[in-house]
DNA sequence: CCGGGCGATGTGTACGTTCACATCTTCCGG
DNA sequence: CCGGAAGATGTGAACGTACACATCGCCCGG
């Protein structure tokens, strides 16, 4: 086996060649035809090539029934236009470049499907890359990656803070949306109103009697984090409420958990508010290890609203985001941008509260 | 506050002008200037446009200081290579075409993610398609999608079944690998072995005392699912014991909470292993609901190891899967089979159980 | 001192498509 | 019945790169 292996250096025509006659070997593809081309679609149908590519472009000027020649022509040879051909003439890749982290998680996930679905009914294709840590270089990598199938558009859905940063850096020629951002950029920003989202779930927690609220957010350089930080505080502050500092946090329900293994040492507060609903998983975790009833001693709000927290223990209250509106509403301004239009809607998304059994009115 | 919301209209400039005037408009990009292409680079550095193109593909025969003059020229221009034309040229998109579904879920979601990295750090783009339904057309739409783009290579995350029937439609004419599959397929596919894992599973509930044992299987179309079933139902076999016909479900928490709400209705088994961790989190939830106490009552295994998994209530006894290492092979075996080396290793990665508190000996 | 060979660099061409423009056809009004 | 416009189709060029081959300069051995 190890010895046959060796023998398969590819094409050294003479060589040691113990292997005596070698038969032919061509058994992998033996017919390499190349792929029609409209050349070729064009003697089929009997037509110039450039007939042909007006049948592709579906040029106003060309007769029924010279398209119908073309497009059995196309059938018969099986002809596919070459991508890059076209991008390389008309200087343009079709192509929309996203720039994600933590794709696993439920949201960001959810947004990029809708975003792929979008863009390929729009004829463009979706270039994703993921940056492995929130390091700038890191950032600037990818960043660099997708600069060089030179996109049409950038989609951000990441720790923007850092990514501006890299932004500025390449003077991006292309237009771009972050995703999940706050109101600081409206320009090109698209988001779900994290900051009212925020106000919802600490609302709710007030108007159930609380005032010893607790945060735990996500990641500093998220902007989302920021935001629902952001949403709570002024919440709690319009409320008159003693604000306490939040907790950083990383997304995680591991996080959530050890924080609030942490926390629950000192009961001096009756709900928490987390910034998504993993980390509200987590916390629950905490809780019951602590001994602490859900939601009899402690009130818990999540955000996000993934499919799994209808049936946490108990059923998670939390804050819902249409992510999926989000997507095609990136898409939509996105295309609106390259086909020159301006003064796109940059409304955000309103999030909806939904409150299940992790909330209760303070004893 | 609120009104100072409104206030917001980002940049719309006058409004209600009855479009009279239309100024120029062209505020757009005002110098349009062309990117500089190998010629551009030649001229500066001094050399011949073959010689640019030479120290891009870093070609054995160049001085180290023509080199040098020619990095200088392609730093001062900020070129960057044109991807569609080297394409077109070398007839090589350096695309790996990726036929996704559910790709919010952690699994898939975690092995694209390494896939995407491993793909990057060879020099090679993704392109992801998910399909919106597991109907043929809808699989058809995205192979035909993907096919355009001229992928070199493609990676099926998704339904297998019936998107084996598409591929035997479109010759495809490129290496593909299908993850997560059984081994019934060996020469296209990289899997976990999901069978092992299975029979992990529902060993340790045998061990566990347990007789009746129930499993809430994923949908029918997915390999992965069906090699779950298989391994449970082996097991059963070696065992000698009852087997009983496995619920079809959907991989979701909800269906996992319906399906136990009516399972448990009849409290003939007191075991179950659940085809993914979302599904055994909805049983879990029906197991409270129906007033059992997991796992006194009801021992529950999953499959996946989300990261929730350890902290559900109870955590989750389930089967961990490298998700990332198979995205790693995945590209490795993919690469090989471009590089023209045959006969790669695709021996399965091994599952592992995780043993944590949701399955107890039966009392 | 010259010729061969090799390393380094330059020139021509092809990849498959679209754009700009040229040409051919058709039809209609004067 | 003819001129011209509009519609339909064809021809030449260009996009930016890599490959094949040609050329140049240099070193070394005879």
């Amino acid at each position: 086996m190890s010895s046959s292996e060796q023998a398969r250096a590819p094409e050294s025509p003479s060589v040691a060649v113990p292997a005596s006659f070698e038969p032919p070997v061509a058994a992998a593809e033996p017919e390499r035809v190349k792929a029609p081309n409209i050349r070729d679609v064009a003697r089929v149908a009997g037509v110039s090539y450039q007939t042909v590519s007006r049948a592709l472009n579906d040029s106003p000027s060309i007769r029924p029934e010279t398209l119908a020649r073309v497009q059995a022509a196309i059938d018969e040879l099986g002809y596919r236009p070459n991508q890059a051909a076209r991008a390389l003439v008309t200087s343009r890749s079709r192509t929309i470049g996203v720039l994600a982290a933590q794709t696993v998680h439920y949201g960001p996930a959810t947004s990029i499907q809708a975003i792929e679905t979008a863009a390929r009914e729009a004829g463009y294709r979706l270039s994703i890359t993921n940056i492995a840590s929130s390091e700038y270089a890191s950032i600037k990598s990818a960043l660099d990656h997708l600069m060089a199938q030179s996109i049409e558009a950038l989609i951000v859905i990441a720790p923007q803070v850092r990514v501006f940063e890299a932004l500025k850096d390449l003077q991006l020629a292309v237009p771009f949306v972050t995703l999940e951002a706050t109101g600081t950029n409206t320009a090109h920003a698209l988001w779900v109103d994290q900051i009212q989202g925020a106000r919802l779930a600490t609302r709710h927690l007030i108007d159930l009697g609380h005032t010893e609220i607790m945060h735990l957010s996500g990641p500093q350089d998220w902007i989302e984090a920021e935001a629902r930080m952001q949403g709570f505080l002024r919440e709690l502050g319009d409320a008159d409420l003693r604000t306490r500092a939040p907790i950083l946090g990383d997304w995680t329900a591991h996080f959530g958990y050890y924080a609030g293994l942490e926390l629950l040492r000192y009961r001096d507060f009756t709900a928490v508010f987390c910034g998504n609903d993993q980390m509200a998983l987590g916390f629950m975790h905490a809780c019951r290890e602590s001994g602490l009833s859900v939601p009899g001693d402690m009130s818990i709000v999540g955000f996000d609203d993934i499919p799994e927290a209808a049936h946490f223990a108990p059923p998670l209250t939390t804050v819902r985001q249409n992510f999926a509106e989000i997507g095609r509403r990136t898409i939509e301004v996105l295309l609106g941008e390259l086909r020159g239009e301006t003064g796109l809607s940059h409304e955000p998304v309103q999030p909806e509260l939904i409150v299940r059994q992790s909330t209760a009115r303070l004893a």
